[in-house]
DNA sequence: GAGCACTGC
């Protein structure tokens, strides 16, 4: 997918040079791609030319900022060139892929999916044409000049968001941000315009081509996202009173806080419909309050009472001893003993969530963390035996479903955060109705903070929604009047933009990822520098999840009186951390997105445009702690015509190996038919089945075998834990242990700092073993433990510390799993051909064989692939390797690779590998019938 | 000779 989305052709009515019109004629007669691709070639050259005179002719500033102008221009338009290319490589290669899929698919029966996929391609390729002839008939400004009044330019404008401004005008939206807008201009002409004159006459006396000017981005204010401001913002202080001490005082003014959250006008109504009905979706903003006061008032209320119907049939447990601090009594004044109380359970997609959720409520409470309020977090179970309302990661859930699947310990499950849909809430959506089905007394509340409850609500047999009006403040919306081709670029401008015109407020800039927000580091930098003491200070801070601990804390810290923070981030602030003092956010519309093919098993990060939904959680990002604006980098035409609606879930682009499993170790044994909410592609679980087939996991009638079972206990991909059960067989369980955390830590165990590349480069060749990557990586792991888990070696040897301790940690709990499915823990560290064995027995399917064109070919789809340039084999050509993944970078890579011989796939897989003369080539062997019958189930419900 | 968004068990 191209970086920049195609964008819709305009009307165009600029001037055109004669001496195309020729050229012109030509180019709309002709069809032929080729010709065309010529003609852009010698339009963009003759663009430049012409832009090389204007500046040839440009008269001697006084501007100081001029004379650096040819670099400056120089460095613009090579980006300017590498876009064009770029843009003309996309387009061709969108060509091909819609030849190559009429071509390849044309016999075969695409599900709904795989259709829609396709016809979205020709669109975007048409647009992409279209858009390649408005550019072609157009000398296109860049940007427009914004004269700061933008429900004005509209009257003669010729884009199409400003019809689509009256409109929303004429439906009396515009209306109700008149009041916001007339703030803004004030705001706006209040400003010190040093940079960025807002004033039209200034502005028409310079150059059309002026430097400064072509910076400028013009935006258009749509939308006001509306806050709940009311009284709900207003905290009233406590009175203090001198005799109470100061425990009571913090407890009495928490309570009080507790009454100034929006869910609290609501608590009367929203206990009503909970009794009423069994299933509930409740809409509500965050911060409404939700979270943390749902589950005490469903405490508060008695939901935490043993089931009084079981009780007669339970023996008396022993009374415990922990009466003399219980500070919890219910509202009928029972204190909580003989009888198990119920538990009210809530999932959080991410684990601070679940504990700082849960530490909050503890305190609310007035209780000790751990106690009645606890929670539960992989490598962490903060809970105990009188626990009563329990956080957890969704994923936690899912697996208390192995040991109680009924969840009969619980009276209420809230999902909390369920817009979010990650694989194990869609998981435990399925679950979760099922059991309500046969559990009437559960409660199952659906929490959800996006406007399409009405999906949930249709999901659980049309159960009514209880919507919270939330707290937050209103935030303005901004889009470009044109779309923006280098969006880094844009982003940068607008910072200045902002920086010179606004008051003082931080801003939050959405990039895709590290290499991004280095680049826009470097561009602020360089500008503003060049400003000088024009303007305020400005905090650049870059945060991204692989940036050191200590860097990421800096963005926390308050900007110094007078100066202003920009926060330059990925992913990682829409959702997963909080920044306060926000006032601005830029959102260039984009996002890195993991996709999963699951017809070669390649994995690939792509750039694409964000959801509606997306969009908005960013906006929201600017609005909580007082009201702020939100630019958006696209049009708004784009926003309503090219952005999905949601996200594609999590179980639609991911590999569900591990799922399956689990679901199978259920007892869930029609997979196909599901309940999902989202089926994922028949393609994926098609994969899932064959592989776990292929694993031993599961036997000809499709049923779960031994071995199966003793794989779902661990949290890992079906082949890892595969891997982990035939260390057994090898005497190496020690090792391969190790092997697998290492792995499943996600590449991010060498550091590779830019100044320093070769020193970390070098170091990292030091580690390498022979045999393959794997056995580097125990390496590394096992000098990392002979320092005794040193900092400092890590810090020396250019490796994550933070991935180390994560491996660590996934070592130690695997090695308790071990007990469980009574694995001895033995080591062999001189046996590698032991150890690469045991890896075979669990990747015999990632088998890749050295052939004729110089390349590597996997054996189970005959897909060409190379060894990734960062292997320790990479400038060797074993005949066989053995891969963990299939990434497709610039190229389609093997990721971690190991050697083997031949005859240890018959040995390790005999199931899998026909058994010929030693020295013949393997072939795979035929998948069962059973197989084809679960492909045929799946493509009759997916057609 | 590459290039890694973010979660989670």
């Amino acid at each position: 997918m191209a970086a920049s989305p195609p964008s819709p052709s305009f009307d165009n009515q600029t001037n055109q040079s004669s001496s195309s019109d020729d050229e012109e004629a030509n180019a709309r007669l002709e069809s032929d791609i080729r010709e065309r691709n010529e003609f852009t070639k010698r339009l963009r050259k003759r663009d430049d030319e012409q832009t090389k005179k204007k500046f040839k002719s440009e008269p001697v500033s006084r501007d100081p900022h001029r004379s650096k102008l040819s670099v400056e221009e120089l460095r613009k338009k090579s980006r300017r060139v590498y876009l064009a290319a770029r843009k003309d490589k996309k387009i061709h290669e969108l060509e091909e892929e819609l030849i190559d899929e009429e071509y390849l698919f044309k016999d075969v029966k695409l599900t709904k999916r795989e259709e829609e996929n396709i016809k979205f391609k020709r669109y975007a390729l048409d647009l992409a044409h279209e858009h390649e002839k408005a550019q072609q008939m157009e000398n296109i400004d860049r940007y427009h000049m914004p004269d700061g009044k933008s429900d004005e330019t509209s009257k003669n404008d010729r884009y199409r968001e400003d019809n689509r401004y009256s409109d929303a005008k004429a439906n009396g939206q515009a209306g109700q941000n008149f009041e916001q807008r007339k703030w803004e201009d004030e705001v706006i002409h209040t400003a010190l315009p040093h940079f960025g004159s807002l004033d039209k006459e200034a502005k028409s006396n310079q150059p059309k081509y002026d430097y400064i000017l072509d910076e400028e981005i013009q935006f258009v204010q749509q939308l006001t996202i509306p806050g709940v401001n009311e009284l709900l913002q207003y905290k009233e202080k406590s009175k203090i009173n001198e005799h109470e001490d100061e425990n009571k005082r913090k407890h009495r003014s928490l309570q009080e806080s507790r009454k100034t959250l929006p869910i609290y006008r609501f608590r009367e109504d929203l206990m009503n419909a909970i009794r009423d009905h069994q299933v509930l979706i409740i809409e509500g903003e965050t911060g409404s309050g939700k979270t943390t006061q749902l589950t005490q008032y469903l405490y508060e209320e008695g939901y935490c009472e043993p089931d009084t119907e079981n009780v007669e049939e339970e023996e008396e447990e022993e009374e415990e001893d922990y009466d003399d601090d219980d500070n919890i009594k219910l509202p009928n004044g029972k204190k909580k003993k003989e009888k198990k109380m119920m538990m009210i359970g809530c999932t959080q997609p991410r684990r601070v969530a679940a504990m700082s959720v849960a530490a909050r409520v503890a305190e609310e409470m007035n209780v000790k963390l751990g106690r009645e309020v606890g929670y539960a977090i992989r490598f962490e179970d903060c809970s105990s035996e009188r626990t009563i309302i329990k956080y957890m990661t969704d994923g936690m859930l899912l697996r208390e479903f192995l040991s109680e699947p009924d969840l009969a310990s619980y009276s209420v499950l809230i999902v909390d955060e369920a817009h979010e849909r990650t694989l194990h809430t869609d998981i435990l959506f399925g679950l979760v109705k099922d059991i309500a089905r046969f559990r009437p007394k559960l409660k199952l509340l659906i929490s959800s903070a996006t406007l399409d409850a009405e999906k949930f609500s249709q999901f659980f047999d049309d159960a009514p929604i209880f919507r919270i009006p939330g707290r937050r403040f209103p935030v303005d919306i901004y889009y470009t009047k044109a779309p923006e081709a280098d969006y880094i670029d844009a982003a940068v401008v607008t910072v200045l933009q902002i920086h010179v015109t606004q008051p003082l407020g931080d801003v939050l800039v959405f990039l895709t990822g590290q290499e991004e927000i280095e680049t826009a580091n470097e561009m602020l930098l360089e500008r503003t520098r060049k400003l000088g003491t024009k303007i305020k200070e400005l905090i650049i801070l870059p945060i991204y999840s692989t940036l050191p601990s200590d860097m990421q804390i800096r963005i926390f810290e308050p900007a110094p009186p007078g100066a202003r923070k920009v926060i330059l981030a990925t992913n990682i602030a829409e959702t997963s951390l909080t920044i306060d003092g926000i006032h601005y956010v830029i959102d260039p519309g984009f996002c890195k997105q993991k996709t999963y093919n699951a017809r070669n098993g390649m994995e690939a990060l792509t750039i694409t445009p964000i959801s509606k939904a997306s969009a908005n959680q960013r906006a929201g990002r600017a609005g909580r702690v007082a009201p702020g604006k939100c630019f958006r980098l696209y049009t708004s035409w784009a926003y309503q015509h090219e952005l999905d609606d949601n996200s594609i879930p999590e179980i639609q682009r991911t590999n569900l190996g591990n799922v399956v499993l689990l679901l199978k170790s259920l007892g869930i044994n029609d997979l196909v038919n599901f309940d999902y909410m989202d089926p994922p592609p028949m393609e994926t679980l098609r994969l899932a089945f064959e592989q776990l087939y292929a694993l031993g996991a599961l036997n000809h009638k499709v049923e779960l075998t031994k071995l199966g079972r003793r794989m779902a206990e661990f949290p890992l991909d079906p082949m890892l834990s595969k891997t982990i059960l035939a260390s057994e067989t090898y005497k190496c369980s020690a090792e391969i242990l190790t092997i697998v955390s290492m792995l499943s830590v996600n590449n991010s165990i060498f550091f590779r700092p830019k100044d320093k590349t070769l020193l970390a480069d070098t170091a990292r060749q030091g580690f390498f073993t022979p045999g393959g990557d794997h056995l580097t990586l125990l390496n590394v792991y096992n000098q990392w433990k002979d320092t005794n888990y040193s900092t400092q070696w890590c810090y020396e040897n250019f490796i994550q510390f933070r991935s180390m301790n994560r491996a660590r940690q996934v070592r130690d709990q695997l090695e308790a799993l071990m007990e469980r499915v009574e694995i001895e823990i033995q080591s062999n560290p001189a046996d590698t051909i032991g150890i690469r064995k045991a890896i075979c027995s669990g990747f015999f399917y990632h088998t890749a064989k050295f052939s004729k064109n110089g390349m590597y070919k996997t054996v189970r789809h005959q897909q060409s692939v190379l060894i990734h340039p960062n292997s320790c084999l990479f400038d060797q050509i074993p005949r066989y390797v053995i891969y963990f993944e299939l990434v497709l970078t610039t190229k389609e890579y093997m990721r971690q690779v190991i050697e083997i011989e031949n005859e240890w796939l018959r040995e390790t897989a005999p199931h899998f590998y026909k058994t010929k003369k030693l020295d013949d080539d393997n072939k795979v062997k035929k998948m069962p019938k059973v197989l084809g019958k679960i492909k045929a189930e799946l493509e009759r419900n997916y057609s």
